[in-house]
RNA sequence: GCCGGGGUGGCGGAACUGGUAGACGCGGCGGAUUCAAAAUCCGCUCCCUGUAAGGGGGUGGGGGUUCAAAUCCCCCCUCCGGCACCA
């Protein structure tokens, strides 16, 4: 047997997929699939770690291809992001330079994974003619309102010098660079995700059972809805003004004995102007704003607060509630104004403990008293008390009476409050997509006319961090005219963040090249939705997020057709590989465990590394490369290889059709067991099980490998359907062994549906239970009744044995699957 | 604390809707081939017991429902992920 050799052959049948256009989709269809995965940032070398997503995404492709879809299968590159400046600032290289670089080099190492993408489609977010729609989808969110630019507080990076998006920061950390973020008080554009807040809760009802349930809780959590109410507390000096606060424990009213104002809140310096205590507030104020983010949301944090010689009024009892400063309270969640009941909940109950505030008990327990001093708050729901006209009634009640009565006073009403903010999209860097607006002293903020796209991006800048745009230091950039008045003008010096170009990218793969729009519409109703988007869980709050908001905003405009554009999502798990120093973790370059595809695919093939990845356990669970692993999946297609070429004859003698009345014996079971196995393959694909899929077909190949006329022409069939099965695995091999006997490639094939008919033919072993355990097993045919199968049982000498001496108390048959019988 | 997902041989992992637990692979053991080794091929491989047939135990722990539970119900332990001073 001449011996396989995997990278030449798999050189080869990439060249003729590339020469032929095998995997170019077609503009029009009327049976297309849309396969996409999350397209990557351009690193530089790839390894395995990087394409396990790329790997799932093509078994589905071309699978759908033997079914007859038309499939889009498209690639690209996030190409616009810090790394590339943060490289090339320490290499004196030019970032666009140094990313091109890294696309040409990823692109190969893709290729050689033997990918079915359609590389005609391929879009790059640094290129002109891509980020010119960027802008104008940041134009079209201008003119609906969802762009605003607003003073904040907002995270900064020290280290990587810009400000950061909510989404970016972890535990209080950069999640690229993991630095302290400090808080910086900025004008800054954002994204106003916040107004689809609700839809984008309600509508994950629609990706339910499509989307991972992982996903669906995190952004669930992430957005954060509760429901409560708003009360009015009119302040005592002046009852016009009203101190708002959001509360979802509307029953616990009785229980408030004073007010929490976060430092940020703007009404603090209206409270306490030319008062006596304007001084300890303001100090307070400075100094809670110089605690870093994370150590002020922990929880552990003793409470602290500054009272503001203020006092509010009960809106029900009329008493005097005093108001205070406290940096537990956090301004961008509610209103930034907290009612303080100590007895009812345990931070208040801490604070008011500090401050030496009355504690009121006006919630007790359902079944039990509540001793009279108490030791901590009493948080659970219960019988209002000491709530004058509302005691007596439980929370559920109270709470909606309450509104009620609060909303005739016109002192409050129900309403909701999320967690999520809006989208900070400003970036103080070079390379991303300039914001385009213009600053004019006469006219204010004015979009770039839609004409004047895209904001090209100056080449030559200083674009050394400075903690402001590096934009700004081109004067060249920078100067402009207005658009409205003609007068000088200036540029917005910022870039934006480069979750805006991914939220749109898989729109532009459909219309890659048009210049007159961000794409044809007719041509995107044809591919929208994507049938099958694929990548990592670790994207579900960020870029999962904006691509719905962002699908959302564009559905409302009336450019798709769907406001869910992501149909069905798949989240793979990471590859895990041993360190040097014997830790198992994420393959990477710094953790110095990563396997080049470079390398790898030279010595052992892209099909082998493809087989491992799949074969190694499910695909949404994390798992770990070994050696072995790789050893077994090169084995594994040897023996196929094997398989082929010693029955070559009749391999190329047969083809997938086959006249099944002429089999019996042997032959026919042959032909029911390949069916069985191509169901297998093809339904345990659709369910994202490839492990199984791929155990099927060892099976299957073990079975042929022990059969015994390797003449017959079923045993060529089998080998027929065997090799179409392999194709969206090892699509290279599977290639190279149809070439044996045909001009055309195997993805020319079509899918054949199995027959289900002689599936259900088998015999079945059914079993026979005495008291639960299995004592016999009866090789039959379907569908005997229940008479003949206790003749038959009963008959058994084993079952017989445990009968013996014993009363039969109860038989029972479920047909084609056990026969049970209980004794005593 | 709240929410979600897990825990099955030496290892990765199978098991439809409650119906033979451990498919498939890795590793290990035995054999064939070989001067020898690698590679390959064949057989065995959950644990205890038995020459064997068989018997007993067994899916994180405890209880329950059922003729029958990895699977359903209750309680607990533990690991992973998300959110968390969110009012």
């Amino acid at each position: 047997m001449k011996e396989y050799n995997f990278y030449e052959v798999e050189r080869k049948w990439q060249k003729v997929w590339d020469q032929t256009g095998l995997f170019e989709s077609p503009d029009t269809s009327s049976k297309k699939f849309y396969v996409l995965v999350m397209f990557p940032y351009p690193s530089g070398d790839l390894h395995m770690g990087h394409c396990r997503n790329y790997v799932i995404g093509d078994v589905i492709a071309r699978k759908k291809k033997l079914e007859g879809y038309d499939v889009l299968h498209p690639f690209g590159w996030d190409a616009f992001g810090l790394p590339a400046e943060n490289a090339a600032i320490k290499r004196g290289i030019h970032p666009r330079e140094w990313t091109l670089k890294n696309i040409e080099g990823s692109r190969e190492d893709i290729k050689k994974m033997g990918i079915s993408y359609d590389w005609k489609r391929e879009v790059m977010t640094c290129n002109p003619n891509y980020y010119k729609w960027t802008q104008w989808l940041f134009l079209l969110l201008y003119k609906r309102g969802l762009a605003y630019r607003k003073k904040a507080f907002v995270n900064f990076c020290p280290s990587c010098q810009t400000v950061l998006a909510n989404e970016q920061v972890l535990a209080g950390k950069c999640e690229r660079c993991n630095t302290e973020i400090v808080k910086k008080d900025l004008e800054q554009w954002f994204f106003k995700i916040t107004a689809y807040a609700e839809r984008l809760l309600k509508d994950m009802e629609k990706l339910d059972g499509k989307w991972p349930r992982r996903v669906i809780e995190m952004q669930k959590n992430w957005i954060g809805k509760s429901e409560g109410a708003l009360i009015d507390f009119p302040l005592e000096q002046n009852p016009d003004i009203k101190l708002s606060v959001f509360t979802t424990r509307a029953d616990t009213i009785y229980g408030v004995t004073f007010l929490t104002i976060a430092p940020e809140h703007e009404i603090l310096k209206v409270l306490i102007k030319d008062s006596e205590h304007e001084k300890k507030v303001l100090e307070y104020i400075e100094n809670s704003l110089k605690v870093p983010e994370m150590e002020r949301a922990s929880i552990e944090r003793k409470k602290t607060g500054v009272f503001t010689g203020k006092y509010a009024i009960h809106p029900f009892t009329k008493e005097k509630l005093p108001i205070f400063v406290g940096d537990y309270v956090l301004v961008h969640y509610g209103t930034g104004i907290v009612m303080g009941v100590p007895g009812h909940d345990a931070r208040d109950f801490e604070f008011a403990k500090k401050m030496d505030i009355d504690i009121k008990i006006v919630i007790k327990p359902f079944n039990e008293e509540l001793p009279e001093e108490l030791e901590s708050a009493y948080e659970e729901y219960g019988v209002m008390i000491n709530s004058g006209e509302f005691t007596g009634l439980d929370s559920f009640k109270g709470i909606e009476k309450v509104c009620e009565k609060l909303s005739e006073m016109n002192l409050g009403k129900k309403a909701v409050s999320y967690r999520l903010r809006d989208w900070l999209i400003s970036r103080q860097r070079y390379w991303g997509a300039p914001i385009p607006i213009i600053h004019c002293e006469n006219c204010g903020t004015v979009p770039v006319p839609e004409k004047d796209l895209p904001v090209l991006l100056p080449e030559e800048v200083d674009y050394l961090p400075k903690g402001k745009s590096p934009l700004e230091s081109s004067e060249e950039f920078m100067n402009t005219e207005c658009p409205e008045c003609g007068k000088k003008a200036r540029r917005d010096p910022d870039t934006m963040d480069t979750f805006v170009d991914s939220s749109w990218y898989y729109l532009r793969y459909i219309d890659p090249e048009n210049d007159k729009q961000i794409f044809d519409k007719e041509k995107v109703k044809l591919w929208i939705p994507v049938d099958q988007y694929i990548g990592g869980a670790e994207h579900a709050t960020g870029h999962l997020l904006y691509a719905r908001f962002i699908g959302k905003v564009l559905y409302d405009e009336g450019l798709i057709n769907s406001d869910e554009p992501l149909e069905r999502l798949f989240t793979q798990g990471m590859i895990l590989r041993k360190t040097p120093s014997g830790e198992v973790e994420m393959m990477s370059k710094r953790a110095g465990n990563a396997v080049k595809i470079k390398d790898f695919v030279k010595e052992w093939g892209a099909d082998v590394a493809r087989i491992n990845i799949l074969f190694a356990g499910p695909p949404e669970r994390d798992f770990e490369w070994t050696d072995e692993g790789v050893q077994g999946a090169k084995r594994f297609l040897l023996r196929v290889w094997k398989l082929f070429t010693e029955n070559e004859d009749i391999f190329k003698k047969t083809d997938s059709q086959i006249d099944k009345d002429r089999l019996e014996g042997k032959e026919r079971d042959l032909y029911r067991i390949t069916h069985i196995y191509y169901k297998r393959v093809f339904d345990d694909i659709e369910n994202y099980k490839f492990n199984t899929a791929i155990a099927a077909m060892m099976e299957w190949i073990n079975h042929l490998y022990s059969f015994e006329f390797k003449l017959s022409p079923v045993f060529g069939y089998s080998l027929n359907m065997l090799c179409i099965t392999l194709a969206p695995f090892a699509p290279h091999m599977a290639e190279e062994i149809w070439a044996k006997k045909s001009e055309q490639s195997i993805f020319k094939q079509r899918f054949i549906e199995p027959d289900k008919e002689i599936i259900e033919e088998e015999k079945i072993t059914l079993v026979v239970q005495i008291n639960g355990r299995v004592r016999g097993k009866l090789l039959v045919e379907r569908g005997l009744t229940e008479e003949d199968v206790k003749k038959i049982a009963l008959s058994i000498p084993n079952v017989k044995k445990h009968i013996e001496n014993r009363k039969i108390v109860k038989m029972l048959y479920v047909p084609d699957k056990i026969f049970s019988i209980v004794v005593k």
